[in-house]
DNA sequence: GGTAGCTACTTTGCATCGCAAGGTAGCCTA
DNA sequence: TAGGCTACCTTGCGATGCAAAGTAGCTACC
């Protein structure tokens, strides 16, 4: 398992709570969505999982919907379960990041002595 | 497992190479030294695992040398290994915290709104 | 000399999540 | 009818943080 998977751990799922909190959207978007911010290469494989998981957690609900074209669609919204979930998860990725910068930039001072 | 070791899954790694980058140092210390970064409650039964496999890898090396009060501590360098291991684990950070800045910026504007 | 308290290191099994890769199935178009 | 695309689903694996128990050295005090 590569680093880049490591880094994801519990991040990935703040960010589709996230994505899906600013407007309802299914599954294969979510992809394109995630690759649209500069994550890409998040392969299905992480993310039906994942909604699943969401789902049976009653963090979001899905909706199957008609699709203009192909299969028909499970748009996800949160719930307030989720939305409170989402809060929580901002706070702890700031808790985290906060000091892993002030860490990094020592180092990266350090180099450049 | 809570969120918080989720996202110090693989930054935990980063964080002690760019500790011990910074000036070589010994296990216990380095809790010390996350905590005053910020990174609270980071246990030693996290640390001295991390530390032995980044040894075994080659990343960092161990001397053991007297201490004024107490047992002898190992003191830790990185390697050249080590090194670049901790640019590239900058890299990688870079590449998952910009993304997920923005997708979390975004959903915090939603909620705003 | 022995003991308490502190410093310092070690070990092990568990829980959890990202993900590869294969799968099913609906819809449109030729 | 079949191909190609869209869309969802599943399963087992690998890797890491960590709780919690352990060992042991050193100082200071009685």
């Amino acid at each position: 398992m590569s680093l880049r998977s490591q880094l994801l751990k519990g991040v990935l799922e703040g960010c589709i709570l996230s994505i899906i909190d600013q407007q309802p959207t299914y599954g294969y978007e979510l992809s394109i969505r995630l690759q649209e911010f500069g994550l890409s290469d998040v392969s299905e494989g992480s993310i039906y999982p994942l909604l699943l998981r969401l789902q049976k957690e009653k963090l979001i609900e899905g909706t199957m919907q008609k699709s203009e074209l192909g299969p028909k669609r499970k748009y996800y919204h949160l719930t307030a379960h989720g939305k409170e979930s989402l809060k929580e998860f901002m706070i702890q990725w700031e808790n985290i990041k906060r000091p892993v910068e002030k860490i990094l930039q020592k180092g990266g001072e350090t180099n450049e002595l």
